[in-house]
DNA sequence: ACCATAACCGAAAATTTATCTGAATGTTCC
DNA sequence: GGAACATTCAGATAAATTTTCGGTTATGGT
């Protein structure tokens, strides 16, 4: 699927705030509503837009604590990885796992309650993970920046 | 705001899809359709939670490189470190930036098109900012796992 | 020019959100 | 225990939104 100016506008927005009416996007695309109900259905199908989630606070439910562990395994044989991988994924603690090029082989995103349960998540979950080389933690000290939006230019990708 | 195990559960879900109808929210918690919209109002007012966003496919909008910088600065004087977070935040290849501790002061999380536009990125962006002691950067081969949802137990925080 | 396709519009129908009233429950204070 | 108050909930209704539909206007290919 082509994307066009108006669709990249319409995806925007709908970063931003994906609740807001059709109506209210139709004035600010310049366009009707059937239009822009068209090309946000059509968006979805094409599997354009994933989804819709709800942003919550995470210092408000009692997860403000966020840290990154870089991880090296002991060997890179296939079956090795894939059952990291497996393992990892099914930690929740975990939100994010990439796996990397340079001095380690995967990137940690973790988030908990404190210090204790961060601590508590090293001893008995992750360490306890089969083929784990070695791991190097930092604590997030500062957010500086953190938005899940994509930057869209207008013109053409 | 103290949450109980409803208000946990509706969190949950929202994460999940924040599109769903207050009807089926109803059902899934057992509750009246008032209620469901009472309590995510609520949510709402209090700021736990936060925003809904719709959730694009990154490569199917030509943003499919996925990096991570990990960043030195020169000295830690308190306006080096106020203007480098000040010019990071207009970065819109930078989702994320988080002060961190350990060897490098700062993690960021960068999105562009190709290497050819990482590239350009470190060049003529990146680099060029003031007070950049070292940095280095790994490329993201394989993404193992990519959530924003956060685990929210049943019971209190 | 012609056909096929896609995109658009406005109005009507279906569904959902939002408001309001009152009942049920719980808490505090006497 | 019981009165006064706040909180939570349910059901009915009003307001707003989503979705469908028929028809019109562009667009691209032959």
């Amino acid at each position: 699927m082509v994307l066009d100016r108006i669709d990249r506008r319409l995806l925007r927005y709908l970063q931003q705030d994906c609740k807001q009416t059709n109506k209210e996007l139709s004035h600010k695309l310049d366009l009707s509503v059937t239009a822009v109900y068209e090309r946000i259905k059509k968006l979805e199908r094409t599997g354009i837009i994933k989804g819709y989630e709800a942003h919550i606070n995470k210092d408000a439910v009692g997860l403000g604590f966020l840290a990154f562990c870089h991880i090296r395994l002991e060997k890179h044989a296939k079956e090795t990885i894939g059952s990291f991988e497996k393992e990892v994924r099914k930690l929740n603690e975990v939100l994010e796992c990439f796996h990397v090029s340079g001095e380690y082989d995967y990137l940690l995103k973790v988030v908990v309650k404190d210090m204790e349960h961060f601590r508590n998540f090293m001893v008995n979950k992750l360490t306890t993970i089969e083929h784990i080389g070695s791991t190097q933690s930092s604590f997030t000290i500062n957010e500086v920046k953190n938005t899940t939006q994509l930057t869209l230019s207008d013109d053409a990708s």
